[in-house]
DNA sequence: TTGAAAGCGTTACCAT
DNA sequence: ATGGTAACGCTTTCAA
C-alpha cells in the first residue's frame, strides 16, 4: 500500500480534504457521523499527516534538538539515561527528537533552527564559552541549558544542585562525629576544565567541613585499579586520620571500596563511606553506599517540561534540582 | 533578525526565486555574477531553506531514524560509541539522525515513515520476533537492520561476524599449546534471550575447541565483583586444567583480571586470557588483554553507508564484518 | 541565462 | 455542519 494523502482520506470517506483535516485537528465540530467515517478511513489507509507539509502550515515540527555533551567520555551511562528519559518524555508528550553531536555543533544548530526542523533544543552540560549558547542566546530560540555555563545567560537552565548535595553528604558525615573528611573527585582533567558540576560540589564539601571544624583534603582519581589506589594512598598521606570519605566519582566507587577492603579499612566500622553517584551504582556496591542521586530521569524531565513551557509562549524560572540523600548503611559514627 | 525566506534572498539579490533555487541545488547554468550575488545574499541574510516546504518537494528530508536496542541496559558504552559514530557519519553526508526509543516502537516507527519524517531506519540490535522489523519489511521502507534476527529476514542487514571472532580467539589459544579452555560470557538473561552475539560467539568457541581435540567449558557472568568470583570459581570447578580464557563480557572483563590476580594465577604464566571486547577496553586492562575488537565505529559507518545506498537505488548486500585479533602479550604457550 | 507560475500536502479562512 | 480555495515555502516545468 502506497503512501496516502488526506486527499486520499477524503476520497476513501466522501467528504472534502479540510473535513478531514478538521477532524485530525478537532478545530471545528464535526458530526458524529461524518467524524465516524472519516476515522474509520484514517484507519483503514493507515494515513498519517505528512509532516514537512504540516509544518510549514503550523510553523511547528513537533520535533526537539537534543545536543549531546562536549566531552561523552566520561559519565556515560549517567549521560544515556538522560537521552532516554528525554526521548520517553517526548513521546508521551507525541514529539520526536533529533540527536545532535557536539562535532560541527553551531552549524547543526543553524541548520535545524534556520531550517525549521525543530521546534526548540536542549543543550545537554554546557560548558563556559559554549558558541551554541550565544548563537541561541541571539536567535532567541527556545532553549533549556543544562548544567550552569561560567557567563551568566538569559536562557532558562537547570541544574542539579551540586553545591547543596555537597553541604548535604559533609553535613551527613560532620553530624555522625566524623572531623576528617576525604573527599574522591573526578579525574584531574576534569578539574582542570574547570567542569562546574566538579569543582562546585568539592567546594562545598570542603567548606562545609571546615566551617563546621573539620579537617577536609581532597584529590581526583582516574577509574582505573592503578589510579584508585595510588589516590587513595595519596588522600591517606595527606590526613592519615580520615574517618569519614565522600565519593564523587561512580565510575571509580566500586574499585575504591575494594581498595578500603584491601588496606583493612572496614566500612563503615573504620571508615564511613558516602557517594554523589546514581542510585544504581551506590545500590550494588559491596557494600551499598548511603548516596546523593545524580537524578538524570527527573532532570530530564524537567527540563523537557520547561521547553515546553517555553513552546506554549511561557518564561519558565531557571531550575535547580535539590539533593536528596539516601541511607544504606555506609555511615556510622567513628570509633573513638 | 526573523527567520528568512527564498523570497526574502531573490529580493535581496534582485532576482527570481526560481534563481535561488537553481543556485541552491545547482540543477541549472547559472551566470557568475549572478551566483556571486545570489549567494552573498544567502550569506548576508543567513538563509538556510525550510527543511519541511522542501521535503515536500523533493521527497526527501535527509533525516533517518535510528532505533536503539531493546535491553539499553549492557553495552551501554558500545551503544554510544555506535550512536556516536552514527552522528558523525550523518553529519559528513549532510543529513540528520532522528533517535527513537523502543519503548511504543511501532507506532514510532509507523509515525516517522508514514509520515514522511525519515528517508529511512537504522535499527539496531534486532531481536528475534521483532514487530518493527515486520513492519518495515511489509512497507518496503529503507531500512538497514543491526544484528541478526532470528527467522530469515528481506531486509539487508549488518552484523559483526561473532562465530568467526569466537573461533579465532580459540584457534589463537589452541595453536598456542592450550588443551582446555574456559569462556566467560555475558549475564546468564543474555543468553536466556537467546541474544544471537552471545549464544554465536559461544557456540563458535566451543565447537572450535572440541573440534580440535579440546576441553572447553563456560559460565555466563555478571558484572559485579561477587558475581565474577563465584563465576571463576564454578569454571575452575568445572575443569580444573583451564590454562586458556576467553572473556566475552567488556563489563567483567577489569574484574576477572583482579580476580585471577587474588587467586594467585598470574597472566598470561599460569592462564592465558583473550577478550572478545572493545579495543579501549582490553587496552586499559592490567594487564592488557589480546583481543578481538567490536568495532562499532566501523559498523556505524557500513549501516550508514548501506542505508544511503538503499536511497540511491541500490540493493546492498548483507555485510558481516570479519573479526581481527590484536595481539597484547596476555597469551602465552602453557606450562607443562 | 532567467522569470512566471504550477504544484507538493496541509491548514484555515471564507463561503454556503 | 461542511466544502472550496488561498496560502505556507520550496522546486521545477514551461516560456521567453
Amino acid at each position: 500500500m502506497p503512501v496516502q494523502r488526506i486527499a486520499d482520506v477524503a476520497r476513501h470517506a466522501g467528504v472534502s480534504t479540510s473535513t478531514v483535516s478538521y477532524v485530525l485537528s478537532g478545530n471545528r465540530p464535526i458530526s458524529a457521523e461524518t467524524r465516524r467515517r472519516v476515522e474509520a478511513s484514517i484507519d483503514a489507509l493507515g494515513f498519517i499527516p505528512h509532516a514537512g507539509a504540516r509544518s510549514i502550515r503550523r510553523r511547528r515540527t513537533n520535533v526537539v534538538a537534543l545536543a549531546l555533551p562536549l566531552r561523552p567520555e566520561s559519565q556515560v551511562r549517567v549521560q544515556m539515561e538522560f537521552v532516554l528519559s528525554i526521548l520517553s518524555a517526548a513521546r508521551q508528550e507525541g514529539k520526536h527528537v533529533l540527536l545532535l553531536s557536539t562535532e560541527d555543533g553551531v552549524q547543526a544548530i543553524r541548520e535545524v533552527t534556520a531550517g525549521s526542523l525543530v521546534d526548540g533544543v536542549i543543550l545537554m552540560e554546557v560548558e563556559t564559552e559554549d558558541a551554541r549558547v550565544a548563537l541561541l542566546e541571539q536567535l532567541g530560540f527556545p532553549t533549556v541549558v543544562l548544567g550552569t555555563p561560567g557567563p551568566p545567560i538569559t536562557l532558562p537552565s537547570i541544574d542539579f544542585d551540586f553545591a547543596a548535595a555537597g553541604a548535604l553528604e559533609a553535613t551527613n558525615l560532620m553530624d555522625q562525629g566524623h572531623r576528617h573528611i576525604g573527599y574522591v573527585g573526578h579525574a584531574v582533567e576534569t578539574f582542570d576544565r574547570g567542569l562546574g558540576f566538579a569543582v562546585t560540589a568539592r567546594d562545598a564539601v570542603l567548606r562545609t567541613v571546615r566551617d563546621a571544624g573539620g579537617t577536609a583534603t581532597w584529590v581526583s582519581t582516574g577509574g582505573s585499579r592503578a589510579d584508585v589506589a595510588e589516590s587513595l594512598e595519596r588522600l591517606f598521606a595527606l590526613d592519615p586520620d580520615i574517618t569519614g570519605l565522600v565519593v564523587h566519582n561512580e565510575t571509580a566507587l566500586p574499585t575504591v571500596l575494594d581498595r578500603l577492603r584491601e588496606l583493612g579499612r572496614h566500612v563503615p566500622r573504620d571508615v564511613s563511606v558516602t557517594a554523589l553517584a546514581p542510585d544504581a551504582d551506590a545500590e550494588h556496591c559491596v557494600p551499598p553506599v548511603s548516596n546523593v542521586d545524580l537524578p538524570s530521569g527527573e532532570m530530564a524531565r524537567t527540563s523537557f517540561a520547561m521547553l515546553l513551557e517555553i513552546l506554549d509562549g511561557g518564561t519558565p524560572e531557571a531550575s535547580r534540582i535539590p539533593p536528596t540523600l539516601q541511607h544504606r548503611g555506609s555511615v556510622a559514627a567513628p570509633r573513638r
